[in-house]
DNA sequence: GTAATATAGTTTCATATGTAACTAATGTTG
DNA sequence: CAACATTAGTTACATATGAAACTATATTAC
């Protein structure tokens, strides 16, 4: 009698989408303490900051290409930030269907209490790799992002 | 007069939280695929089977544990999967608040059908690294998350 | 120039999710 | 064993999210 044929096991905790997961909200967890608690920004709206700071002008689009969000969610983030006053809204000469946004004083202001703080919590946490490691890790995502979604280019 | 001194930049695209989220995303993606689309399971419904497929009689609170959902989540997709015919409820002997929790026979019989799915979409994933940058890629997530939450045990 | 098509962004609606309150059972303290 | 505290799990409510429909403008085809 020919012995019965296991199946491949499944751990969830060596499986690299779950580990993945739970790392992903182990770390945001940490700096969403920041700017939800501290500013009360969502991670969107932190997002959405992030790059209108470093592209002055940008449009919803191009916001939501940059950060991987639907053109809803950056609405929404959009309109909240409009609302806190840390995000202005500019009609743009040439197409009427879009505006270029730009951080307020406010905006750039509390951007920028949050922007150091960010960073040492970010060093902080790879500081438990050594350099090496850190540059490691970093490879090693971006050849598993390629490979994951080759079509869009995530970064 | 003194130079404007520059706040340290921040790059969503370099920034680990932003980096993690979107490779978590991406790779939870297509994963989903298969028990989503193909057999109607959540996210969630799909750990519970998991653990519970690794652990029969196991409870909802140890299931919570072992995925890291909360027993709001782990409630919810219990109930699920048992009015779906995947998941048996059965009185705990000595506790009367605790279940044990079983897959049914169709809910082995699903479960054994996706895993050599997930698998198999793993390991082409990973397949773009080397096996000696998989296992490097493990260790140091591993450490990562011990960095960003010492206190519970992620994996 | 006008009809058809596409794009930028918003709104609506249905569903998912998190927090807090709740129920029921167990454990603890006196 | 009676009061109190804890634990397992569910329910209710308020908010977040995603998909689809919608508005307004711009582009293309004729």
């Amino acid at each position: 009698m020919p012995e019965k044929t296991h199946p491949a096991p499944l751990r969830l905790a060596t499986f690299l989408p779950f580990r993945l997961s739970v790392l992903s909200n182990a770390v945001s967890e940490r700096i969403a303490e920041l700017y939800d608690r501290e500013f009360g920004l969502s991670v969107w709206q932190w997002r959405v900051m992030a790059v209108t700071a470093d592209t002055p002008g940008i449009s919803a689009t191009e916001i939501g290409q940059r950060t991987q969000m639907d053109k809803v969610a950056v609405s929404r983030a959009v309109a909240g930030l409009i609302e806190m006053g840390y995000l202005e809204r500019r009609a743009s000469s040439d197409d009427a269907r879009r505006s270029n946004l730009v951080l307020t004083t406010a905006g750039t202001g509390i951007y920028e209490l949050i922007v150091p703080l960010a960073l040492a919590e970010e060093a902080q946490l790879v500081s438990a790799l050594s350099d090496k490691e850190q540059s490691e890790l970093a490879r090693l995502m971006g050849k598993l992002a390629k490979a994951a979604s080759p079509e869009r280019d995530l970064w």
